[in-house]
DNA sequence: CAGGATCCAATACGATACTG
DNA sequence: CAGTATCGTATTGGATCCTG
């Protein structure tokens, strides 16, 4: 949108990220996809976004590989749209912001929605970053590798 | 931005998050300020940003409390962007979309930079969501709780 | 160099009307 | 109901010029 320097061959894969998903719909309609909704109705009615906004947005999601449009479970003559794996994938991305908006975005006593698990009725526990050795990192523990090496890195 | 209807009294904890930095270039403001970026200059040379558009982001995220000014640490009369507390709390928020960019968005053999613990030098272990008592869930093990109940709920 | 002010193009978004 | 088409407006974001 608005054509801006090109994240989308960018080396970072953030950026890449951003690129096709860092839009103000993209995630919480996916946000919505996990929590089932499936038609395009639901979620004009659950986002309350405008139809032509909302039907570009599917149209990038199911374009990126992250929805996929099947036929309707209802068996109205219409589409459902539902996650790929892909989409599935950005399971730790939604669980990462919303325990961000959770801890930062409120004040103190002001209500919000919960994600918790379906057994227990619990509250997630904090995502945490790990080495590869399954080490707890902080921030200062990382550094980013560029890596300019186009072909045989040797 | 386009004052859509507003996210910011959502109740959706990740649509608040979105609201303060979901657009294209705050989360890529902070990424650069993990890997050590402090000044105006540096931001703009490694984003390719236009000046006014950074100016207005960074703003925007001290006014978010995410970066914090202080006074450079090179003795010039201008100001360090850093991170605060609540800033280096999106380390997760981060590594998950970099996680998901690498292993959706690239073509197998693309090259793309490396996020890799400093000591070891090995990349992170990928994300993973655990319910209270630290087990593994995924995505259909969890249901979001809406509290409606705005002073006590009962 | 760090910003602010201004101008302009592109577009994101909402509202509404239209179609099957 | 599921979209598409059109229109108006607000905002983005780049480029340029200006200041201390």
């Amino acid at each position: 949108m608005v054509k801006r320097v090109s994240l989308s061959d960018a080396e970072c894969p953030m950026a890449r990220s951003l690129d096709g998903i860092g839009d103000w719909w993209s995630l919480l309609i996916v946000r919505d996809a996990f929590d089932g909704v499936r038609r395009f109705g639901e979620f004009q009615k659950s986002l309350g976004i405008s139809k032509g906004i909302l039907a570009r947005r599917l149209q990038g999601l199911v374009a990126l590989g992250v929805l996929t449009m099947t036929s309707a479970s209802d068996g109205s003559a219409w589409q459902d749209y539902v996650l790929t794996s892909k989409g599935e994938a950005l399971f730790p991305v939604i669980v990462a912001l919303r325990q961000w908006g959770e801890a930062f975005c409120y004040r103190p006593g002001e209500p919000h929605s919960e994600l918790v698990d379906r057994k227990k009725g619990k509250s997630l526990a904090p995502l945490v970053v790990r080495d590869a050795d399954g080490e707890i990192i902080q921030m200062r523990d990382t550094v980013v590798k560029k890596l300019a090496l186009s072909s045989k890195d040797y």
